[in-house]
DNA sequence: TCAATGTATTTGTATATGCAATATAATCGT
DNA sequence: ACGATTATATTGCATATACAAATACATTGA
């Protein structure tokens, strides 16, 4: 009984994903809000700077640089070729899925959102600190393009 | 044009939501991946565990520790409700929402996953190590509780 | 060439998440 | 006691996420 207890306080009050999860839903929030105005989400805004950054590049490899399922990347990055955001680019070398580039509307848009982007990651910054923006950049850069899982 | 390359660099490079959001979803495939032999994904061992701990809790209460929206909770309750791992307890206080605490079911089963939560933080620590870890419970453990948003 | 194998995408299904609007219950002011 | 306000929960809607299975294209080996 006091072993029940035990696993259970520590599930409670050690677990890193419980706080993993906990910190991204505050942090979702933040630039949620700051990307309001702007009629999209921040998960599109992550996905739309690789696109604008790296592309054009086709969904698997998207996935492999942040993570994300394949079958994630279909669906939405559907919403985002709907919007105009990005576009698709024949590159006639391989049929099983075109490639994916910013359009000029969507460089547009990140350009606008640049000063709202800031202004989250200044909260983000002042909520959990320097040492924990550091820490956070250097985590999650080593998973970055790692292996998945 | 310097200028717009600018922002989007910084954008892809610097973002801590970004960042934050591929560490939930490396750290979610660790966990439900040893979760999964018990039928439950981690986001519901959490629920299950401060339920366990705290009930019995009203759904806005689980919400105000863990920064959920009342109606996720409601959803997410729901399976775990049908699952039999929580229950209501009539309180004849308010008739808003009746508190739920944990079912002996829901106990067995959480005694059960101790060792694979366990090799989950395991396997999470040796990933972010030490360092990683001691700031994640700090960052997260000032927000568990605090103000919404 | 063509069958076998491998790779990229999509679809089906289930859970996770939040906002807006609604419903219902409690409380407060008079 | 009653109307107004507040608090809690739910529903409708949209997006986010992953696994399994199906699909489509590519590559390889005989």
């Amino acid at each position: 009984m006091t072993q029940d207890k035990g696993i259970i306080d520590h599930m409670a009050c050690e677990c890193l994903l419980g706080r993993a999860r906990v910190l991204n839903r505050v942090l979702t929030g933040i630039y949620d809000d700051e990307l309001r105005p702007f009629g999209l989400k921040a998960t599109q805004l992550n996905l739309l700077v690789v696109v604008a950054k790296v592309g054009p590049i086709r969904r698997i490899d998207i996935g492999k640089l942040l993570h994300l399922d394949p079958s994630t990347l279909t669906r939405n990055l559907k919403v985002m070729l709907i919007n105009g955001w990005i576009q698709e680019v024949a590159d006639g070398e391989d049929g099983r899925g075109l490639p994916l580039q910013v359009t000029a509307q969507g460089r547009d848009l990140l350009n606008q959102i640049g000063p709202a982007w800031r202004k989250a990651q200044d909260r983000t910054q002042n909520l959990i600190g320097e040492d924990g923006a550091t820490l956070l950049l250097k985590l999650a850069g080593n998973m970055i393009g790692g292996p998945r899982g």
